[in-house]
DNA sequence: CTGACGATTCACT
DNA sequence: GTGAATCGTCAGC
């Protein structure tokens, strides 16, 4: 498969890469196997500018410091001590833009998604919700740090197209303690596609 | 060194 | 709908 070049992620408009990475397709290879889905929700945060990110009001700490580099670093980050979530550092070095992974549809590897989350369920929950998608991959803070551009994680262009009137644009989710940013319509997911994260999209 | 808390998820009422 | 799980990060002392 075709990974997507250094000039996709460098680009200075984090919300047009957000859009774009939907219908793309995530893919770790860890011990040997590999496991991947295709993106179907994204979330941008738009560096220090941005209530939501953690490099607002450019908070540039140990943690933060991967978005700081140039487009195509993976930022990976632990949660409530419990879930870890994945990211794409977008941009020029300097600008800390980033887009969160928040679902995906999953489709090789499936087995071993199911044994990474210990616990049998429908197909939906290995990949809906940040958390799931970077638990189902294998994803940890290891990660952050390394490029997309690696054998072992990488974001591919199989050729699935997105149609624009498919792509749905909405306020970001959990980031209420933002203010007005919370807001912003910097959240998009397709259309309809059953493994987007929350409650179930109108037709 | 200490304490508070989070870009969440899941089990349970 | 509510609350617990669980720990790295960060600000403050």
């Amino acid at each position: 498969m075709n990974k997507l070049p250094y000039d996709f992620y460098c680009r200075n408009s984090v919300t047009l890469i957000a859009r774009e990475l939907l219908g793309k397709v995530l893919v770790t290879q860890l011990d040997g196997v590999l496991t991947s889905g295709r993106i179907v929700e994204t979330e941008a945060y738009n560096g220090i500018v941005d209530k939501a990110s953690h490099a607002w009001n450019d908070r540039r700490t140990n943690r933060t410091e991967v978005m700081y580099k140039e487009g195509g670093h993976a930022y990976v980050y632990l949660c409530y001590g419990i879930h870890y979530l994945f990211n794409v550092v977008t941009n020029k070095p300097g600008i800390p833009n980033a887009v969160l992974v928040r679902a995906i549809e999953p489709l090789e590897g499936i087995t071993l998604m199911q044994q990474r989350k210990k616990s049998s369920g429908p197909l939906k929950s290995l990949g809906a919700g940040p958390g799931n998608v970077a638990r189902s991959l294998g994803l940890t803070t290891l990660h952050s740090g390394l490029t997309l551009f690696e054998d072992s994680l990488y974001i591919a262009d199989d050729g699935f197209r997105v149609k624009r009137s498919e792509i749905v644009a909405g306020p970001r989710i959990g980031v209420d303690y933002a203010g007005e940013d919370a807001l912003l319509p910097y959240r998009f997911f397709i259309k309809g596609n059953p493994f987007v994260s929350g409650k179930k999209q109108p037709a």
